[in-house]
DNA sequence: CAGCATCTTGCATACGTAGTCAAGCCGTGG
DNA sequence: CCACGGCTTGACTACGTATGCAAGATGCTG
């Protein structure tokens, strides 16, 4: 009979025992006799009961509820992110709010987020605003910017080696012949962007280059498609490109094979960030630069779960190791095959 | 000061005012004075003070929590149709509580949403076990099957027509001149698969023709690499394929051209079903079936917040139409172009 | 000015659970 | 046989908010 509510009070009433013992029948430290516990889950059982997590998280003070903040999903790597947060928060127990943020209404969602008493904060997404980030972290509950750095603001972070990454591009460039080298830039204040760029423009330099010449994309599709085409307006067209990611890279290879009827990697170069799923197809075959998921998941709950359980809030920036995923989108001098 | 607690009670003692008249301030429907209500979000301002959700939906009986399960999120379909139905639900004052399931945790996972007093439940996944649908269905909580169909169980669905689909894709093969038309199917126990073939295959039938072979890739991209190659294995190989979905059909046309080094679609012709963005790109090119996102999203969003609001549990099966989408991994005759 | 209806406000209570406290039980050692 | 400590158990209260109820305030009509 699947009953609308059943309380513990109602088991407690089946069972001929208090509520406390029910209560202590399921919560894992409590002292419990064996038989009594036996009782009450028995007694349960029949009842179809399950404790109420909202009622325990309003006594406890423990929602055990982590807000993620994302602002789209159509870059696959936050859906992997996403998926394998979810995974991890689940296994230690937490649940996973999903917020979607518009730029517009970034206050009120933090708003939300802590009316639900939420114990953690995952901030996932390169374009949210700085003093957003700064909000939440004033809360006084643990927040962790993932793929995201505000140097200011009191929030963890976690992040791959974005500028490492730029440099490792550039020398991969540069050792292998390029001498037209372009960036196709993602949001312009956004630390993964200025990260992966200076690092980039550092390479070039240690190789005794510049810049060639630069176009904005957005992190979008379509702004990596019209940033592609400007690139190649000009009189003298690059040989090669790093694209900020790989969503953009997709998009500007589509560009450069189906409307200029260029070669990849023949006419142009082309270098993605991210080593998203589809860099990997046999359609693009994206040189890239991996972000460590795994590693920056782990990291990510790692910090969130010892904050909670300490009820201290420090600041910590874990910065992970990237590494060159070398495809065929990039051109290589023969005897560095 | 970000104090630790701001309670209604706080705010109460700042306004002089009694508790009651603080949680008027902030209900919409309660009858306050204009002046009243000033007062108290004056006072509620200058303590930072906020709704605790949490203790409402305990009082109120109305979590405002929307259950949202889902097994993998590596398929586009899913985090697209995540997105939106969030941002959907997030507009209507719900908030959505993310499950990843595995196979192996699913009763568990169902538990968990009971716990949290979810008024509705959203299953998007083709690949849920029907044992697992039911179960939900029993809680009396208004249950959304999104993509995917159980005859025999309670709970709401919404879908695209998709054996209307896979006739379409028939058609559109046969009258193109294909002759040895092979099917590649998803889980063999999803509804969107037997629900695809079987409209494919009634198809071919009224073309006068039947399914020359088929092989299974469970909805994933390594199943479907393997089942290309079964195709493939053969003496007489088929000159088109319809592909139970996007995500498969991007690792067959991967197999077909850099495997086998086959023209897409002089050599073979490709279908899949969902149009999902990466159909577009131009690496691939995928002529395939529509999913009508927007709709299929704005029903169930409709269903769930109308059986709440109601708090009657009808069940109601939504089937949205589905349309082409011509790209050119499929061989038109000149004359159809 | 009386009488009545409408609007506002405060008091008290309820939601379902966890944890504190004290009481009861049992066993052990002196 | 008694005293004492550890283990169980039940009664009670608290968590923060919403709401029924009654009382007070105000306005309107006759």
């Amino acid at each position: 009979m699947p009953k609308g509510k059943v309380t513990s009070g109602d088991v407690a009433k089946l069972a001929r025992v208090s509520q406390s013992a029910v209560s202590r029948a399921f919560n894992e430290g409590a002292s419990v006799s064996d038989t009594m516990r036996a009782r009450v889950k028995k007694a349960a059982r029949k009842l179809g009961y399950r404790p109420n997590a909202i009622a325990r998280a309003m006594i406890s003070g423990q929602s055990r509820l982590i807000a993620v903040l994302v602002a789209y999903l159509d870059n696959q790597f936050y859906p992997i992110v996403l998926e394998q947060l979810s995974r991890a928060l689940q296994d230690k127990g937490f649940h996973v709010l999903l917020f979607m943020t518009d730029p517009g209404h970034q206050d009120e969602v933090v708003q939300q987020m802590m009316e639900y008493q939420v114990e953690g904060i995952v901030m996932a997404s390169a374009t949210l605003s700085s003093t957003l980030a700064r909000e939440c972290a004033q809360t006084g509950i643990p927040v962790v910017l993932l793929n995201r750095y505000v140097p200011s603001s009191p929030a963890s972070s976690v992040t791959s080696d974005n500028a490492e990454g730029g440099r490792l591009v550039a020398r991969l460039l540069t050792d292998n012949g390029h001498k037209r080298i372009a960036f196709i830039a993602g949001h312009e204040d956004s630390s993964t962007n200025t990260d992966r760029e200076s690092g980039f423009l550092s390479g070039l330099e240690q190789a005794g280059q510049k810049l060639w010449s630069r176009a904005v994309g957005n992190y979008t599709f379509e702004g990596a498609t019209e940033a592609a085409r400007q690139l190649f307006a000009k009189a003298e067209k690059p040989d090669a490109i790093f694209v900020a990611n790989d969503h953009m890279a997709f998009a500007v290879m589509d560009v450069i094979r189906n409307e200029l009827h260029l070669r990849i990697p023949e006419d142009v170069s082309i270098a993605g960030f991210d080593n998203v799923p589809e860099s990997g197809w046999g359609g693009y075959q994206l040189t890239t630069v991996e972000q460590p998921y795994a590693p920056m998941v782990e990291a990510t709950t790692k910090i969130l779960v010892d904050q909670i359980e300490q009820k201290t809030v420090i600041r910590r920036s874990i910065v992970l190791p990237t590494s060159l995923v070398i495809r065929s989108s990039v051109k290589l001098r023969p005897e560095s095959r």
